[in-house]
RNA sequence: CGCGGGGUGGAGCAGUUAGGUAGCUCGUUGGGCUCAUAACCCAAAGGUCGCAGGUUCAAAUCCUGCCCCCGCAACCA
């Protein structure tokens, strides 16, 4: 049998799911479900990336150690799955891939060591010890990423913002990945597979990002400052860094270095496919790629890089606008085929979309309530009422062929098979580009062409005339037909929804063992006994789910996310007192060449000289009117630099609504500058 | 010239790879129907497909230039 792998990233373990994740592991379920239709052998990964600084830190911040901060957001992330259909329990993922386990340690060593053991495409190394070399604050103990320090005009060693101290350049030992090697092997790959990486604009992207030069990259830290972590084979004072650790998931999960399960392997990986966000298109190409070119294994056969989904007004989702759309809240007020269905027939092919509760309401309603589920409901409905629940034939006798044109229904079934196969085929071409809202759309063509039968031929008057009795049964034995198609392509969309709809059509089978290119026309047996139609969408109140939304919004948050942090809400006085405010008068105001956001400011506070202060507020005053006015001011702030002027302070102001328009807090009376707040 | 994504009827979006009647959901107006979860069908209004050139028998689609919007990065202490 064909095989067919595929994966989700492994989510990194440092905070809670959200969207993104519920979105791409539904995306992959839903193919995993089609190319199970379709014959295949599937399997399906999804999982957690569970090492790094990162976690180590989270875990302490959290009071728990690395095993149990992990132990925790993968727990959730399962909980979540579990919710929405994704789980074995639903015939979703088959692994819940954790970088903690056992054969992933031993497997990824053996990666490397076969890694290390081969030589690059231009004879070179493949992994050699070098330094890593980078800034290091000492007061930290830390390397400092480009983000997180600072370079003061007329000096050559930059500051660490937290310390504002110079830093050190600090050599580490660190193995090295020869991946500046390997950009010709990377091209060649890249360039001749046409469907390697998904959609054409992202290749591209990546294929300019290779052409612009390949540096090698560490991919390993020193024990001793990272230690949790896949110890680096025969060497106790390192493990490995990021990249070689996760994305070797891929394999280790299905039997990489495990001579057992080699079958198994070779199996699976030789059609892999890896669906994730565009956000880390280049780790699953050009740094993965290299690494399975380099152990000589094949590569994926597509990584498909989907878009990300935007709030309503097209914003990045993030915590500080408070935009973030809960799984929760999609649980709570919609149900899981409606957000499947949704996440599917939104997003189009690669590019970001706009996520919003009401058009997730608008699209269940009218798609799925109103159309398939109406369409459902009206055919069941009249097998009951005019043919006492019996499917009937769908065969008009030639005599009565005149008074199936009188009702406008055409005598023979052509026109309608040929349009639900055009249908299928189109649904079945652009699902295997993996282009479902496409699919989808074709799919409910079909629905709109049965409902418009159904309406032109009226079989509630039919039912009324003798002559019309067998082209009722044939109006009433098509929309069954179509609606037993509809499921079958359906299924891998809305899985629960199509198993009802089959069940209630009296079907017996399984419309997940059934491969949607194999339907033919007439697989309905005339004489069964439909089941009881019942409601099969619930119909969505939006305004009053909008309305729920937003009160749960407003009242106090329940659930904190990380519960240790929720006394830290209130401090004592004297964590007050730590923060220094003093008034100070703006003695000049001005606008900053080349910055739009920032002002500059010298402001007395009474001392022997006025400080330089720069806000972020250019956007919402004028430099002008402000001179004179007396504000309050964190006095007390670490100087910053922001585009090359120092500021030696803070001006306090409201922010005020979803924009964070800033206004300036003043005083009613006048008070001398420098006087303290408290 | 920092990188990237967009500009298509009132709203949100397809369609641009392989030029040829501009499609979908919601909304608006009128009509029909009563089998269906007040659902479905028909009709209508509403589009200079960002702007300007060019190629072509033919351009939303190809070419050139320009304008605007949104992410990321740099500047929100």
């Amino acid at each position: 049998m064909n095989s067919f792998y595929i994966t989700t990233p492994i989510y990194y373990a440092n905070s809670l799911p959200h969207l993104g994740h519920l979105y791409t592991t539904t995306v992959a379920d839903v193919v995993r479900r089609y190319k199970r239709q379709r014959g295949f052998d599937t399997y399906f990964l999804t999982g957690t990336d569970e090492h790094g600084i990162n976690i180590q830190r989270a875990a302490e911040a959290n009071g728990r150690t690395p095993k149990e901060q992990v132990d925790f957001i993968a727990g959730e992330l399962k909980k979540l799955f579990a919710d929405f259909g994704l789980d074995p329990d639903h015939g979703g993922y088959d692994i819940f891939m954790r970088t903690t386990n056992d054969f992933h340690y031993s497997a990824v060593q053996k990666f490397w060591s076969d890694i290390a053991s081969r030589e690059t495409p231009k004879g070179n190394p493949t992994i050699y010890k070098g330094f890593y070399e980078a800034w290091f604050c000492a007061s930290c103990a830390e390397f400092k990423t480009e983000s997180e320090y600072e370079t003061v005009e007329g000096e050559d060693t930059p500051r660490c913002l937290i310390h504002e101290k110079p830093l050190d350049r600090v050599e580490e030992e660190s193995y090295f990945f020869r991946l500046s090697d390997y950009d010709d092997a990377l091209l060649e790959a890249i360039e001749e597979n046409r469907y390697l990486i998904r959609p054409e604009a992202r290749k591209n992207e990546i294929v300019s990002f290779i052409r612009s030069g390949l540096q090698d990259l560490s991919i390993s830290r020193e024990k001793k400052a990272v230690s949790w972590g896949v110890p680096v084979p025969d060497d106790e004072n390192h493990v490995m860094y990021v990249w070689m650790d996760a994305l070797s998931n891929y394999i280790t999960a299905i039997g990489f270095g495990d001579e057992k399960r080699a079958d198994n392997f070779d199996n699976y990986w030789s059609n892999a496919h890896h669906f994730i966000g565009k956000d880390i298109l280049r780790f699953h190409t050009v740094y993965w790629f290299s690494f399975l070119l380099a152990a000589g294994l094949g590569l994926p056969k597509t990584v498909y890089a989907h878009g990300m989904w935007l709030d309503s007004e097209g914003r990045k989702m993030g915590k500080t606008l408070g935009n973030v759309i809960e799984p929760s809240v999609l649980k709570e007020h919609f149900y899981v085929d409606g957000v499947r269905y949704f996440l599917l027939r939104e997003m189009v092919f690669g590019q970001d979309s706009k996520f919003s509760y009401e058009s997730l309401a608008d699209r269940s309603n009218a798609d799925l309530a109103k159309g398939l589920g109406n369409l459902s409901a009206r055919t069941l409905s009249m097998i009951h009422k005019y043919r006492e629940g019996k499917v009937p034939s769908g065969l008009i006798r030639e005599e009565n062929y005149i008074y199936a044109k009188r009702a406008g229904l055409s005598p023979d079934e052509e026109e309608l098979v040929s349009v639900i196969e055009l249908a299928r085929d189109e649904f079945l071409r652009k699902f295997d580009e993996f282009d479902f809202s496409l699919a989808l759309e074709s799919a409910w063509r079909v629905i709109a062409f049965v409902d418009k039968m159904i309406t032109h031929t009226a079989p509630w008057k039919l039912v009324k005339d003798d002559g019309q009795q067998e082209t009722l049964n044939a109006v009433l034995y098509r929309s069954l037909e179509s609606l037993r198609w509809l499921c079958v392509m359906l299924h891998p969309v809305i899985p629960e929804a199509t198993l009802k709809i089959w069940s209630q059509m009296g079907l017996q089978g399984d419309p997940s063992t059934v491969d949607p290119a194999g339907l033919k026309w007439g697989g309905i047996e005339t004489g069964h006994n439909v089941g009881e139609s019942e409601p099969v969408f619930p119909m969505l109140n939006k305004e009053r789910i909008m309305t729920e939304i937003e009160a749960a919004k407003e009242a106090p948050e329940t659930k904190e996310e990380e519960k240790p942090e929720a006394k830290n809400d209130i401090i004592t006085i004297d964590d007050f007192f730590k923060v220094e405010l003093r008034v100070g008068e703006i003695l000049e105001a001005d606008r900053i060449e080349g910055s739009d956001k920032l002002l500059k400011f010298k402001v007395d506070l009474g001392e022997a000289e006025a400080r330089q202060i720069l806000a972020g507020i250019a956007e919402h005053y004028e430099p002008g009117p402000l001179v004179g006015t007396k504000v309050a001011i964190v006095s007390n702030l670490k100087p910053r630099k922001l585009f090359g002027l120092e500021s030696q302070g803070m001006v306090l102001a409201a922010s005020v609504g979803e924009e964070e328009r800033p206004v300036l807090a003043t005083f009613k009376e006048d008070v001398p500058n420098g006087t303290r707040l408290k």
